[in-house]
RNA sequence: GCACGAAUAGCACAAUGGUUGUGCAAACGCAUGAUAAGCGUUCGGCUCUAGGUUCGAGUCCUAGUUCGUGCACCA
């Protein structure tokens, strides 16, 4: 094109497109190079502090998903927003590096399984696989553009943590929390452990559903009610879901206050079932009913001790009673096997019937299960069925769908199994954490109740564990007596070795090396001691961090309690409550002051993520297509606290919202190149209406986003910001303004003003930007004229900089107001014009001339108060109030009547807006219409306006 | 099963009990001096359903549906 006049065009490198994948990981290195989190710590630390401790995630994979993405970044703005508000905001990345999952998943590759390794070999690999996988998840965090202390992060295997734990463990042992007890707990046989309550989700499982019938020994025909005839054979028939359980079987239980009937069969003798569910078992099992004569009812505590025959093992089974037994299925009488189920061995233990539990730790029958011996209890359920009908004590057999408890780790079917282990006693403390958890502000507020009722109905944390990857129960037995030694002098002495030689030590060392030769048994005076075998659950060495990291580090963290836990809604049963109750078993309070929840990403049509689906979007595919910022965005833009969608058609929305911000950043850049605060800067009393109407509107949007982000409601602050941009700035501002910044000759005070409002707008936005976008703010920042970065504060990282603060000075309720009136009227112009468009009568606004009639006058009067800028309000060449006062021809017209005809007409909301041709001819320089183009001598071409403020350019 | 939460345009989010709105997307157009940019116009909603309170309900109440989360599960 020939540039045949200057005009002042934008300039700036700063590039339109982001080109992320190269540009994001250079701005990292460049903070990394440049030490900007350090120096942000180092600029805040006499300042208050703000610590958000991070949940450790669990080093099971080298990539993370995009859930952890999503709690990462939300850290992430969390923590540079604080930054930014003048707090001290360090952040310590964390790593949860022990237990099963790893363990099972080492053992996956080990030939021989777990007999062919020491447990320190294993170890060893455990560790390996753990650290190798923290590099993968480091890298993938950083690249997200997280800060913190990546150099030091804590690892839950490093030997400090470990004796701190160790320290933990301590506490609450010698506060007497910690018990060991025969319980029947949950039990993985293919993780071969006992599992916590946390550990354990119920899936949808089908199971056997049979119904057996236990037959009355004789030896206990007396107790029988009278009106069953002698010689009869009679039947309790019990219902299960768990064929495997029956060996385990040792008595049958009744409600002491149901009704029982007993019903003379056809072919099965009496049966007796409770008068509740007697329609349905009769229904179910498929009988007549009319074959069945009833013979009596009586009350099921009537009924305590009668002796039956166990259906095929060669003993009793007791009749007992049990509040525990319901009414909404099965028979009303319970098969109870104490070894295998919870209740069933509570209530085993009240009639001191024992504890059977025939199945080992891998799930296979031992030779208590008699002719099942050596089979795994899942695959044996057939044949005990098969086995029972041969028997002929077999009713009924069909499949049962219900949800059934399943590992959540390995997602097998978890079974109950009696066995000894440690628990903490969360009643010893249950007072003290309840009254703590409402010390704790909990986002959103319904996390207290969910949290609160947990803790409330919890029964013991079952902390034992049968495996290898983990830190040791620091207990030793003693030889001579057998009793176990836990006192805070034995437990201080493994903490103190720990601390210098690992847990491995556990493994590697005798007894006497932690204690040392002569540690006299509190009991016997014995010194020769034998180590536990279990290790603790995991939950323990997460819920333990309060005291591993944030008091451990105490100079950095400024130790417990901490101002704030992140994590996704699933932690309040993980790890909000294990370092809750290890925190107030220990220090009596909580370790948090808030805690902060988001919910599951979920697909764009709100299902689950899951592989079979193959709606999981991964991070690192999302940063490759579009950069972290795009992410982070979508971070910032959903309401984080229901389930979150993702999806390529969000994903594509949002690069567009991350476009606009950055060419909004470009048009400010580039037209601020010239610009020198120090000298260049209008008085803001001397602002235009429209210029000064803008600096409000930055201010109340620096206003509404601080209420945004101190609330964590970033969606809001991403509505807010992007309204900001593409409302008031683009699509209003910025193209009213560019004529006037084009054209007006450099150093003019129009041009000036504007320069002096856009001046203003990016240095609040590119800081607005930090947290959620932090490269593209970077981008900008470095990209900004230095003497406009002199300016403010000139720091060598926009991530330095202060957030800004709302200033009171720039409010002014008369301009919005004005402008609330005014807009309403330029949106009916564009409609007007937008008809002359389609009826080809005009191209571009500037060939067309406005007049405006108004029914109100005081309407009349604002808008022609706007005088000679009114056209560029409405980006037109002429615009005229026809029914001001005074406002004939004062208003860019040529002040003749109009000769041409409307082109286009639009009456709406009282204002008539009639569209002309432009009077007069196109300047050459600046476009618009004008009848004085051609009065200059000079230029020729160009309208009074131009040829003034041509002689003020340099010539090149 | 119980509890809690949610449901507004294709998508993301708004709306002190008072005319359902913003942006994106889509369609059409303008422009070509923010240019792999920009601007305009248009389209798009029985605010999940059914009742109720009220002069007036997206909003409050009741019941239900769907989704989600948590808890409990049948031995």
């Amino acid at each position: 094109m020939t540039e045949k006049y200057p005009l002042n065009l934008p300039q700036t490198d700063f590039p339109m497109k982001a080109n992320s994948a190269t540009r994001e990981v250079e701005t990292q290195k460049f903070w990394d190079e440049n030490k900007v989190y350090e120096k942000s710590l180092e600029k805040r630390k006499a300042s208050d502090k703000f610590v958000l401790h991070d949940g450790p995630p669990y080093l099971s994979s080298a990539k993370i998903h995009i859930g952890t993405a999503l709690n990462k970044i939300l850290k992430d703005i969390v923590t540079k927003y604080k930054a930014q508000k003048g707090f001290y905001a360090p952040y310590v990345p964390g790593y949860d590096s022990h237990g099963l999952p790893i363990e099972t998943a080492v053992l996956k590759e080990v030939k021989g399984g777990r007999a062919a390794l020491t447990p320190v070999e294993l170890r060893r690999r455990c560790r390996d696989f753990a650290l190798g996988n923290l590099k993968g998840q480091e890298a993938n965090f950083r690249r997200l553009g997280v800060w913190g202390n990546w150099a030091e992060p804590y690892i839950t295997l490093d030997k400090k943590f470990e004796a701190a734990q160790i320290r933990v463990f301590g506490k609450m042992a010698t506060a007497g929390y910690l018990y060991k007890g025969l319980k029947s707990v949950s039990w993985c046989p293919n993780c071969e452990t006992a599992l916590a309550e946390a550990e354990v989700e119920y899936a949808d499982h089908v199971s056997n559903s049979i119904y057996v019938k236990f037959n009355v020994d004789e030896g206990s025909r007396d107790k029988l009610p009278a009106f069953v005839p002698a010689g009869a054979e009679v039947n309790f028939v019990i219902w299960t879901t768990t064929p495997w359980t029956l060996p385990a079987n040792l008595a049958v239980a009744l409600h002491p206050e149901f009704e029982y009937q007993f019903l003379q069969s056809p072919n099965d003798g009496v049966l007796v079932v409770a008068t509740q569910l007697k329609d349905d078992f009769v229904n179910k099992v498929g009988l007549d009913p009319a074959s069945l004569k009833l013979l009596g009812t009586a009350q099921g505590k009537t009924l305590e001790f009668i002796l039956t025959r166990h259906p095929f093992m060669d003993r009793p089974s007791m009749v007992i009673l049990g509040e525990h037994v319901t009414a909404e299925a099965g028979t009303g009488v319970v098969h109870t096997a104490p070894g295998h189920g919870p209740e069933d061995f509570e209530i085993g233990h009240k009639y001191k019937l024992g504890v059977l539990s025939p199945v080992d730790g891998r799930g296979i029958f031992t030779a208590e299960a008699g002719k099942f011996a050596g089979e795994r209890f899942d695959k044996s359920n057939m044949p005990i069925v098969e086995y029972l009908k041969e028997l002929g004590k077999l009713m009924h057999h069909s499949t049962y769908s219900h949800s059934y408890p399943h590992c959540w780790r390995c997602k097998k079917p978890l079974i109950f199994r009696a066995t000894e282990q440690w628990f903490a006693s969360v009643d010893g403390f249950r007072k003290e954490a309840l009254a703590a958890i409402d010390t704790v502000q909990w986002i959103p507020a319904s996390g207290r109740n969910r949290i609160f009722t947990m803790v409330e109905k919890r029964n013991d944390w079952c902390i034992s564990r049968q495996r290898a990857w983990g830190v040791p129960i620091p207990v030793f037995y003693c030889k001579g007596c057998g009793k176990y030694l836990m006192s805070s002098q034995s437990i201080e002495r493994v903490a103190a070795v720990f601390a210098v030689e690992g847990s491995d030590a556990w493994w590697e060392q005798e007894a006497s090396h932690f204690l040392g030769s002569n540690f006299p048994c509190p009991t016997c005076g014995g010194t020769e001691y034998t180590k536990e075998t279990d290790i603790m659950d995991v939950w323990f060495d997460s819920g333990s961090t309060h005291s591993a990291v944030l008091d451990a580090r105490e100079d950095e963290l400024r130790g417990s309690p901490c101002e704030m836990y992140l994590e996704g809604s699933d932690q309040h049963r993980g790890w909000f409550q294990s370092s809750l109750l290890t925190s107030v078993a220990t220090h009596n309070r909580a370790p948090y002051k808030t805690v902060l929840t988001h919910g599951f990403v979920v697909d764009e049509t709100g299902k689950k993520m899951s592989k079979s689906i193959g709606n999981v979007v991964d991070p690192d595919d999302v940063i490759k297509q579009y950069g972290a910022d795009v992410l982070r965005l979508w971070v910032a833009s959903v309401n984080y606290t229901d389930d979150i969608p993702i999806g390529k058609n969000m994903l594509v929305q949002l690069a567009e919202v991350y476009r606009k911000l950055r060419n909004t950043a470009r048009y400010l850049l580039g037209n601020l190149s010239d610009f020198d605060p120090e000298k260049d800067r209008v008085p803001l009393s001397e602002l235009s209406k429209l210029d000064a109407f803008i600096v409000h509107r930055l201010h109340e949007l620096v206003a509404g986003v601080t209420e945004d982000f101190d609330r964590y409601e970033f969606f809001k602050y991403y509505q807010l910001l992007q309204n900001f941009c593409v409302v008031d700035l683009s699509s209003f501002y910025f193209d009213i303004v560019k004529d006037r910044l084009y054209v007006t000759a450099p150093k003019s005070k129009e041009r000036r003003s504007v320069q002096t409002v856009l001046e203003q707008v990016l240095q609040v936005i590119v800081r607005l930007l930090v947290p959620v976008t932090p490269h593209l703010a970077e981008d900008i920042w470095q990209f900004t004229p230095e003497k406009i970065r002199k300016a403010s504060t000139n720091d060598l990282s926009v991530l330095l900089s202060d957030f800004p603060v709302p200033d009171m000075k720039h409010h002014n309720q008369f301009l919005d107001d004005f402008w609330t009136e005014v807009i309403p009227v330029r949106n009916t112009v564009n409609k007007a014009l937008e008809q002359a468009r389609a009826e080809k009568k005009i191209g571009k606004s500037v060939e067309a001339k406005v007049l405006l009639h108004f029914d109100k006058p005081e309407l009349a009067e604002k808008v022609a108060s706007l005088g000679n800028t009114l056209p560029s309000i409405f980006i037109v060449s002429q615009a005229e109030v026809t029914n001001a006062p005074g406002s004939n021809g004062s208003n860019g017209g040529n002040g003749k009547e109009h000769s041409e005809a409307p082109i286009a007409e639009l009456t709406e909301n009282g204002l008539k807006v009639t569209v002309l041709k432009a009077d007069g001819e196109k300047c050459a320089r600046c476009w618009k219409y004008s009848t004085k183009v051609g009065s200059d001598k000079t230029y020729t071409d160009v309208c009074d306006e131009c040829a003034e403020a041509l002689p003020q350019f340099d010539r090149k």
